[in-house]
DNA sequence: GTCTATAGAAGGATAGAC
DNA sequence: GTCTATCCTTCTATAGAC
């Protein structure tokens, strides 16, 4: 409370002003940035593009989003995992089912050329969050290696936008 | 401290009096568990096996190892993102160029058939880790997402084994 | 609303008996 | 080696002046 208060400007006692408690101070942190990340999944669904630009879209936008806010996936990651009923709750009150059925609807025939199903979306979904995500939570581990063998981190961010985009249509391409 | 020595049944004093700090505590626990990770990264490269049967066995392996310890991905991630130095000390006593040298050697000519090169292993490396360790560090996330459109999971761990080997040699495969 | 001062609890660490 | 008792610091939270 005190390094916040200090880097807030003011005191330890308006903090708890403000916000009553600690607890109650780190929820209100905490709900205010995990919209952030989530935000940035949802115009993908909208956009007028191809399934394959869909892909390509979403992980140059994921990507840029998180090399600006890189500390943010172990943050949230961390704060799920200490409390996962807050998250549970969040996300009972969402449908996921709508987002399926938007691209089963807009993709109808292109569909019919990919490995994507209902049965498989959630590996894809999941397979797809894991590949922009952890970069940046692995941050320290990954840039520790690429240093040592010769390579720059920065540079690695920015070739993985086109190589997971390449990587992930080629898996789900049938042919 | 108190809780840990509750744990193991004994009292405050004791633990001090085995190691001296609190942090040269979580040092030993951490050294002691940061190992049984990158253990299994290993044999993959020492097994007589195919390229392909060599990403099989890697998945079966990895998934089912933390199958066992779940919450070691988020530990381990939480803690070398707060203390980078430590994980960058580590890896610079270590020989990457020797795996990939391994690998060469091991798979000249398969390699022909694959995308894989000097310059894009580390962008594949990455794709595979995170592929398997991100249905751990984000099983708060994805468990709630799963239970609430219907799925199991246990089950969505024991299709990953498969669907992720699946889909990295598909994506990598030349045709 | 914002501050200073301080209460009250908890945590890390040590002293000293056995 | 293991315990109890306790010191000292740090932390959350509140009281009360302005």
């Amino acid at each position: 409370m005190q390094d916040i208060a200090n880097h807030a400007g003011i005191n330890k006692a308006l903090l708890h002003y403000y916000y009553r408690t600690k607890d109650h101070l780190f929820n209100a942190v905490f709900e205010k940035i995990a919209g952030r990340m989530f935000e940035k999944f949802a115009p993908v669904f909208d956009e007028h593009l191809t399934l394959e630009e869909k892909i390509r879209f979403f992980f140059r936008e994921h990507i840029s989003f998180l090399q600006k806010n890189p500390r943010l996936p172990i943050f949230l990651l961390n704060e799920m995992n200490r409390n996962p009923e807050r998250i549970r709750k969040i996300i009972l009150h969402m449908d996921f089912q709508k987002f399926w059925l938007k691209i089963e609807k807009q993709h109808k025939e292109e569909l019919l050329r990919y490995n994507l199903t209902k049965e498989n979306i959630p590996q894809f979904m999941t397979t797809m969050a894991a590949i922009s995500v952890f970069p940046f939570a692995g941050r320290a581990l990954i840039s520790a290696i690429l240093e040592k063998t010769g390579y720059d981190f920065k540079e690695y961010l920015e070739e993985r936008k086109t190589y997971a985009a390449d990587f992930v249509i080629k898996a789900i391409k049938k042919d």
